[in-house]
DNA sequence: AATCCCATACCGAGTACTCGGTATTTTTTA
DNA sequence: TAAAAAATACCGAGTACTCGGTATGGGATT
């Protein structure tokens, strides 16, 4: 069974698992509620859901299904590559996680051994931050006429450091770090901080750790 | 062509439009850069993408896509349901726009559609704020332990604005909107004013208005 | 009727942020 | 080498936010 908001990622992976003679879809849901419904006559081996979406969130919906059905075994995949995330999905007793930009072969194995009663959570493999975002590339530097230096200080606003902790951390001036607060809401036009944080999550220079 | 981070998504999309006879899918690509280096060598009637990609930011690739390949009809899936993107869109020079939750035919009749020349936009569709988010149910309020009033009063920091605007938009003294912060503050863990706009952000209390 | 929860309101004292502007030095670019 | 860009630094004055606490009244629940 497959649970995410977004149909076409839904219709397009049953499709994937259809081709996998041992797989067989049961059903499809879009949101929580869906789900616990579906379940009240069917029962899949293996869910694999997403943990964002509307009506009922999915951790939520884990919860009761790990408390109600305790023979389905969950698989979350998320647009989030953090592999902190594992600890809690554990807690909730998901058995296993994967991104959505996992390749279809690795996701049809990790199926495979979740069903078979192991767990995947890929906690070897660091998270390595923004080596390869575009919020850090000169392009994007030069789309919003940012500077290297404000775009580190922006990250760091976006982590709540106030500006005197900042000017601490990087051994400037408040006024500094003031200064390039101010060039980058005028550059940006943006109004102030909250502002800024926004355009820090929506580029990816902030990502949530759990 | 397809292009998109989430590969689960790219495979199963391929997956889906392969199943149309009508359909030709020449290349895949995960990030701006791969779509550019592929144009070099083939031409796709239609490319389907979504904004946000690493490396090489979705908007930027469109822009370059449209000066040097004029043929090339961009149709956009966007994980935002957000009618007011199509004006941005449309002065892009992309053709389509939809958002990832419409159902797969409706996806291959507007591939059809702006293959022969049309435009699609859904404006008619006004966005209803909420009506469906789990972050206004009374599940969501009881696993943060928060109010009505409270997630009221989040909503309108996270549109920026200030106490002093919220207490004379809701009729309420400053200090009144001041106590229900301080309350949300404490009763999330939360540290000051960017905790709580993040909070707001990623359980879909705020979205970006184009 | 008593209790609890929520909304409202306030205090005091402090820090953080904002935004107009100015300036100098260092680094990068042409 | 000269010019431009970036980094650094500062001023003044004001608003916004924070966080410890206090309190009352109304509505819902027990």
């Amino acid at each position: 069974m497959v649970a995410d908001d977004h149909t076409l990622f839904v219709d397009g992976l049953c499709g994937l698992l259809a081709l996998q003679p041992d797989f067989d879809i049961i059903g499809k849901a879009s949101n929580g509620k869906e789900v616990l419904h579906f379940l009240n006559s069917r029962l899949p081996e293996v869910l694999i859901m997403d943990l964002n979406m509307p009506i009922l969130d999915g951790q939520i919906t884990a919860e009761k299904i790990v408390g109600s059905f305790p023979s389905i075994k969950i698989l979350v995949l998320s647009m989030y590559n953090a592999p902190s995330l594992s600890t809690r999905l554990k807690s909730i007793g998901i058995k296993g996680y994967l991104p959505k930009d996992t390749d279809a072969d690795l996701l049809f194995s990790v199926i495979r051994e979740i069903s078979s009663g192991n767990y995947y959570f890929r906690e070897k493999e660091k998270y390595i931050p923004g080596l390869n975002r575009f919020a850090e590339t000169d392009a994007f530097l030069k789309k919003y006429n940012l500077t290297h230096r404000e775009i580190e200080i922006l990250k760091l606003i976006s982590e709540n450091l106030s500006s005197k902790q900042i000017a601490s951390k990087l051994f400037i001036s408040l006024f500094t770090v003031d200064t390039h607060r101010k060039n980058m809401i005028q550059k940006l036009k943006l109004s102030g901080k909250t502002d800024l944080i926004k355009f820090a999550i929506q580029n990816n220079l902030w990502q949530k750790q759990f």
